[in-house]
DNA sequence: CGCTAATTGCAAGAAATTTGCAATTACAAG
DNA sequence: CTTGTAATTGCAAATTTCTTGCAATTAGCG
């Protein structure tokens, strides 16, 4: 299935950056995996409260970020949490302002281009962006 | 003077939404004025710390944000906070993964155009974006 | 000028995040 | 397959961030 083999690439991830595939890493990769948009950090800790201990998140979800396996985005209040482009692709998001719901949506090569010009007018070396939405989805408006 | 306008501008959105013109709202908005770059709360907060207490700026910047006068901007790890497009235009942010530095640049009318097209793309009313870019800035590259 | 509701400061409380340390575990070397 | 060792975990406590209650003060309308 199309799962283990991204538990297979972030066990190599896991390895060529030195740190151990405990089973709690594990979990939280394999629950991560499993959402469909980004989550709190106090969202993710209930997913995995039964397995593991509160601290141990925040612990590796540190470490996820440092070997680029997690991507912050920023929707709402605190920040969220979800796979990088590594293992979701790249993409962008909408928050529907009404129901709170949050849609990806694929990069358009002509954004990215508009991007790039950007990039060279200020001398700017980009290594990732994003790009957020705010609004109304089709159903709320 | 230019602030002096602004100032009169954010009276009146104060007056507009019943809230009382008090020296501790002017004194944080005055401050948020001054600032090149978006400011984490504990900067405010310490900027401030002489003329207010700490539970009045928390109190006032939710009201900004509530009155549209402040917008959070999402850079680094907590987010951080600056005065509206209102005050300042609308802009977007490069953030220096090296010094840290954030850079401001003006909305291209063709990147607009790109965010109306994923507008129609997926039947979503977007009423506001934001585009952050990471990486290394002119002086670290 | 005086009234009233909004705002402030302070103290206390709750929530989120970090740290120290002893016990456990992954995994590499033998 | 054992063994040694450093990394990881859980727990308790500390720290930091943010919120709330309440009495005292103040802005702004009449």
């Amino acid at each position: 299935m199309n799962e283990t083999k991204q538990l297979q690439q972030f066990k190599e991830l896991l390895k060529r950056n030195k740190y151990k595939n405990t089973p709690e890493r594990r979990l939280l990769f394999e629950t991560m995996l499993r959402q469909s948009s980004p989550c709190s950090i106090q969202e993710l800790i209930d997913l995995v409260k039964n397995s593991m201990n509160e601290t141990t998140v925040y612990r590796n979800l540190e470490t996820f970020e440092e070997i680029g396996a997690v991507t912050r985005v920023y929707s709402g209040w605190r920040y969220k949490l979800e796979l990088s482009d590594m293992f979701r692709g790249h993409h962008h998001h909408m928050t529907c302002r009404n129901c709170g719901d949050v849609i990806s949506f694929d990069e358009q090569p002509s954004l990215l281009a508009e991007l790039h010009k950007i990039e060279q007018k200020h001398g700017f070396t980009m290594q990732s962006h994003s790009l957020e939405l705010e609004g109304l989805c089709s159903n709320c408006c």
